[in-house]
DNA sequence: GTGGTCTAGACCACC
DNA sequence: GTGGTCTAGACCACA
């Protein structure tokens, strides 16, 4: 299965998200190594500065550390990783709510919608 | 409330999500005469020109159709806002599905997260 | 059969050239008056206003005299009408091969074209 | 030779058939890199938005796939190629004998017309 | 007044 | 440098 990138959203958010979200699955622990800049862009296919730019978010963020010359780590400060779950899970439901709403289900639609979607697939 | 816009997408998409949620809870009906271009721009606080792009957009996809002159109307045929209906309720169950799961939850936690935010509420 | 007009040329010169056509087809004969503006607008199923443009430009070209509170009038001057058959004749004939020149035939290939429409059709 | 535009049409319109053209005649083939949009805007002189509507379009019919960062290029789909070429072609036919046949030509007469046309010229 | 096209110039994401 | 989005302001065709 072929992962592409959706037109309307800057490329280095979308893969930021899948890092972090890779991170809060656990395939990378607190204090692992992300693959390098090169790795990530081949992996990615994308420009490594595409990357950069996504190393560099994740360093703002406190989510990632660099060690010169070594490379760039999981940070190992749990709370940040914990606030990032709840801040990601938290978007991730508001928006949800707030589009399906602004199609005109009420709460109880909504459900119903989510359980027809499970049976479904 | 104050209705801002997301860095991270183009207004004119935002924009004509929105207006496809209006058209979809009913509040434009099959026929109706959309805003004109340069009141629509005034409420939604953005050039005229962005609002040309999403009408021109709503025409291409059939949801909308021009009558020269006289301004921009939601389309009579059902079958297009059917569609636009279903198209619009799947993406984003899909999409919501997807980043959970990218998150490590399991459907019985997506589940249970959904029941706890709507009590939070 | 409806006739539609084409979205990508303003309407008055479409329904300018028709007329021309009506005339040099012999359906209006000169000195023959011209439908008043309100019935064509009616019959093309356009504003009165577009209709009026029409005949003002027909007027400026001498195709169509005014005669004050009697109506439009097509020309009694031949010159006029022959002028206007060869112009249309060759605007037609140019365009037609130029554009096919521009998609790569030759002119063989165009009559060859032709011919096969002929049969075709 | 001085290319001009024809005022009665959208002149993003023009431009795009001269480039479909282009590549319908081979000089852009399947998968070649179309000219960037500040180059194409100079050499058609016209505003570099205006050539963004061309690509765009371009790009929605599937003619033309943008690479970001790199350049917009020709399909590599001969499939739609084709179907351009015969749509293009089509158009071509049916309105010159449309417009002929509105000035009362048979089609006898058109054949003549067009066989002295090439003589002439 | 309404939509449609065009220009000029700016900023951003990506390579 | 390349495409994509946005703004500001202008002019036109149509009702």
């Amino acid at each position: 299965m072929e992962h592409t990138f959706d037109e309307n959203q800057p490329i280095y958010l979308q893969i930021m998200q899948r890092i972090c979200a890779s991170i809060l699955r656990g395939e990378y622990r607190p204090g692992d190594k992300l693959p390098g800049v090169i790795d990530a862009a081949m992996h990615f296919k994308v420009n490594h500065n595409t990357i950069q730019r996504v190393y560099q978010e994740l360093i703002r963020q406190g989510i990632a550390v660099t060690k010169r010359g070594e490379g760039t780590f999981v940070t190992t400060d749990a709370g940040v990783l914990d606030d990032l779950h709840r801040s990601m899970r938290a978007t991730l439901l508001e928006n949800f709510f707030l589009q399906m709403r602004q199609l005109g289900y009420s709460d109880d639609e909504i459900l119903e919608a989510i359980r027809s979607y499970l049976q479904q697939t």
